[in-house]
DNA sequence: GCATGTGAATAGGTTCACAGCC
DNA sequence: GGCTGTGAACCTATTCACATGC
């Protein structure tokens, strides 16, 4: 089973050029007059993306966004494995998730160690989100995923990927009132 | 109040020339010498973003995702409304969300256009979210955040936001294992 | 004096177009 | 013949550096 540089770009809203361009990049998987083979390229990305391990992740905060992304269904199936929870509501201590009990928030670092964690979500209100980055990297982790929205500060070459729904929104209303303030088809000048 | 160019780069990760170029393409509206006047600034941006009126919004699935976006606290306070709330799940239809009772599915076009939604969220499964967004885009919507893991197609105009949690993850992964691969701190060639 | 706003210089990324190989 | 891989051309974005105006 084969798949062309052009039909990979119909479906990622891109172009065939800047397909083999970003693939070339991390060698030369392709065939020649057929095309990029579905399964030797499936196994490559995942080696390039780190997918070829279990990631042992720790959420952090048990409330709707924390519930949300438990249940998200391919979780488990990408490579990651959510190791432990935690929380500071007494309420919600002792809880079960599936397999987890949530733990209390002060077990952050123990469990970071213990469990070798290398991701953490970080599932809090805003007001908590830095402080609980800096005890996760001081424990050990290497990567932060965070839903506060929040610009948090971390020392350098952890990377931190931000979902803020909030700027999802205005980045809609941002194209949609540009399309309304702009020339719909500015024709192309000339002749 | 004022802010200069240099104290916004360090809180956005970024640079001052960037700040001063990226304001500068929407006009010129800081005071040399001096820097921005946070509250002119902030009103300004408001207006570029299009915040400067209310969004109305429909958040179609009210599973965790859902719930959790609907909680969200500053999605009332910037702008945007819920209007409309839908689910194809009957156990669902007729629970009350806050103010909102939500309705079927069936219902998502007469909902678009009684109550002239601009936006849609889709907080469904992989498999249902192709459908809903021709469906939102028929009946009106100008612009569709999407949190289903899948790419969806629309007509060209409408912008698409999506949100993938495990996409995230994969951008973690992906960079700390290239750091892994890389040499730490590429030396400044030469000397 | 100080920080903006902006051309000029630079770097980075995308598209073109075709040689090379299947 | 068909599609990749890749230099070269092109285009866009970032950085530099300084004239401008408070």
């Amino acid at each position: 089973m084969t798949i062309s540089s052009e039909q990979l770009a119909r479906r990622g809203h891109t172009t065939a050029a800047q397909v083999r361009k970003d693939l070339s990049h991390f060698g030369s998987f392709g065939k020649r007059g057929l095309g990029y083979g579905v399964d030797e390229l499936r196994d490559r990305l995942r080696i390039i993306l780190g997918l070829d391990r279990v990631w042992p992740v720790i959420l952090v905060g048990a409330g709707r966004i924390g519930s949300a992304l438990f249940e998200y269904p391919d979780f488990k199936k990408r490579g990651y494995d959510c190791v432990a929870i935690v929380d500071t509501d007494p309420e919600k201590i002792g809880e079960k998730w599936g397999e987890r009990v949530i733990q209390p928030a002060e077990e952050l670092e123990s469990l970071i160690k213990e469990l070798r964690a290398t991701l953490v979500i970080l599932a809090v209100p805003a007001s908590a989100a830095q402080l609980v980055a800096e005890r996760s990297v001081n424990a050990g982790v290497r990567g932060i995923l965070n839903f506060a929205p929040v610009q948090i500060q971390v020392p350098e070459g952890i990377p931190v990927e931000n979902v803020n729904l909030v700027m999802e929104l205005e980045a809609l209303s941002f194209q949609i009132t540009r399309a309304l303030t702009t020339v719909k088809h500015r024709p192309p000048e000339g002749r």
